[in-house]
DNA sequence: AGCACA
């Protein structure tokens, strides 16, 4: 009963939204408001009978889900208070990235006790996410939002979320356009990431700002980092 | 109230 004991998951569902706004509209509103929280991957909302009013803001970190949840939790928006939760299931987006994505048509009992997946993800390079887990942080803050607070600027970037298929090439077409690109370096046994560098800090720093979330496809969006020292 | 990805 209580609604609270759903999982955490890098997707938030958000319910009792302003029935009255127009999708496209309600989309990038709730992309706006939660960027603030981290890397947004996808935001999902339907207009059917059965589905307006609620959305799925798909994140690239579970904490960030986290710190949205509880921070905007009633926040007012369109004069009705947000009521936010964990989605249930995982996103199409992720899945996707995943590789574990069904299309609709398996979709009857997918109900697969998640044993043990050998493509085990565990390899979290991503950088320790220090953020706030359990402490309710840094009320939101409007304005200039340092979405990179978590690990210091570095001459090399961290790319997460790519595409399997996604080669060196087409990165360094993406980043060479920038001054102090220096060469992309991906690692075979793990796809879906690669480090891009620069001669110094001032310019990864430019690039990323300038690619960050870009879509290689369009459900998948670049989620650049600094790499770790 | 309502958990999807047209």
């Amino acid at each position: 009963m209580l609604t609270a004991d759903i999982p955490p998951n890098q997707t938030i569902y958000v319910k009792n939204l302003n029935e009255k706004v127009k999708k496209e509209e309600l989309k990038r509103s709730l992309y706006a408001l939660f960027s603030q929280y981290g890397r947004i991957l996808d935001v999902v909302a339907l207009k059917t009978t059965k589905l307006r009013g609620q959305a799925w803001v798909v994140f690239s970190e579970v904490t960030a889900a986290s710190n949205a949840v509880r921070q905007m939790q009633n926040f007012p928006f369109y004069e009705k208070p947000m009521r936010i939760q964990y989605a249930k299931g995982k996103s199409d987006c992720i899945a996707k990235a995943d590789n574990t994505f069904v299309p609709k048509d398996k979709r009857r009992k997918q109900e697969e006790k998640t044993e043990k997946k050998r493509d085990t993800p565990q390899a979290t390079t991503n950088g320790a996410r220090s953020d706030t887990n359990g402490a309710p942080a840094a009320s939101y803050r409007n304005g200039r939002s340092n979405t990179e607070e978590t690990t210091p600027p570095n001459n090399i970037l961290f790319v997460q979320n790519l595409t399997h298929d996604t080669t060196e090439d087409m990165l360094q077409l993406l980043f060479k356009q920038f001054p102090g690109f220096k060469e992309v370096r991906m690692i075979d046994a793990k796809p879906g990431i690669a480090f891009v560098e620069f001669d110094d800090d001032n310019q990864s720093s430019t690039a990323m700002q300038s690619l960050q979330g870009f879509k290689i496809t369009p459900q998948n969006s670049m989620a650049i980092s600094y790499a770790k020292k």
